[in-house]
DNA sequence: TGACTGACAGATATTGAAATCTGTCAGCGC
DNA sequence: GCGCTGACAGATTTCAATATCTGTCAGTCA
């Protein structure tokens, strides 16, 4: 028997997201941590130099659980319009999930991702890489006219923030949430389609 | 002389921003405003039932004023895709002038607005009501082709979200936002934009 | 040798008693 | 009578003493 487990960063990471659903973000100190671990706590400083640093590589990795499903799709083949519509859905419909279905979790990892600014940004910047390849893909198609891509990509991103970012959670719980979302995505397309002429 | 000032909820509003102003929002109390307008707190009560309507008016008053400019371009002549744009560019740039001029003040107001949940309901009803009047007047130019008046500006306000929401006040900074602001309203409005046929 | 421990200093959080605030209302004075 | 006051009960906030935590490092043990 593997009695003795060793002391990696991915265990600490899994052990410290466990010690952060029972504690609560205020609470869990990296003593806890330490003890889930049946370490001391210096062992923990030993793979992380800070708590927050700790904190930060928490978030980086439920950000790229978050977006994983979304990098098949931007890979994937077929019509660009329908692929993006499919991400962007993709996307919000992930976040919204996550918030109804444990929604303390969500706001420890709000929370988590507002501290750690730097890795969110470098999420915003995927994601928009991201987009900007669908787009891409639909002005190869002829399906998309667009005269900058990258800020289209921008734009698109940013005209969804309502439906992603955790700042506006408390305004999914809207029955008319789908039907606002449909529109919004309509109204985005349409701005990329290709005038027939 | 009108030494003695009757005292009148109007009063009372200017000194409770005056208050907040100097105290800041969590220090801030009825018996604050009370001693600055040189009554009893009983009195304050004798105009509003309580703490929380007395800060809820203050929030209305607040945005009010951010949103006055705006009637005027709802109501306006001219060709509506300029005018939508005018309309949209006003509202952010009286929220990102409001925040750089006097950050404390306006992280006040946010908090304000955040407890007074019914009253920014309201508001933000009242804009998407101006947003669609000025769709549908594009409409009836022939400028505009939507299939639902009410939806598309919905759709527009929160497309524009990122630019208006207090949450997102941190990334006005961003030297580039104007430009992507750009970028975001001609996307918006291609989106609405009647095609030739 | 190198992963881990545990004691330590300074920073931060908790706690409970005291102070202040909110909201009410009987009564005062114009 | 009407507008205001000021004392009051209960809720909330403050403050300072106490406890806990963060981050370090000399030393242990395999």
């Amino acid at each position: 028997m593997n009695e003795v487990v060793v002391l990696t960063p991915e265990r600490i990471l899994e052990v410290t997201e466990d010690v952060l659903r029972r504690f609560g973000l205020a609470k869990a100190t990296v003593v806890d941590v330490a003890r889930a671990l049946d370490v001391s706590h210096g062992s923990v400083y030993r793979h992380f130099p800070s708590k927050a640093s700790l904190r930060e590589a928490v978030a980086k990795r439920w950000l790229a659980r978050v977006s994983a499903p979304l990098d098949e799709i931007s890979e994937d083949k077929g019509p660009a319009p329908a692929r993006l519509e499919r991400w962007l859905r993709t996307l919000c419909f992930a976040k919204q999930k996550k918030v109804s279905e444990d929604p303390e979790m969500f706001m420890t990892y709000m929370t988590l991702a507002r501290e750690a600014c730097s890795v969110v940004k470098a999420y915003k910047e995927g994601l928009v890489d991201q987009i900007a390849a669908i787009i891409s893909d639909g002005v190869k198609e002829g399906a998309f006219d667009v005269a900058d891509v990258k800020a289209s990509a921008r734009a698109i991103y940013e005209a969804t923030i309502r439906y992603q970012h955790p700042a506006h959670a408390d305004e999914w719980k809207d029955p008319d949430l789908a039907v606002r979302f449909d529109a919004l995505l309509a109204l985005l397309l349409r701005g990329l389609e290709a005038r027939k002429r």
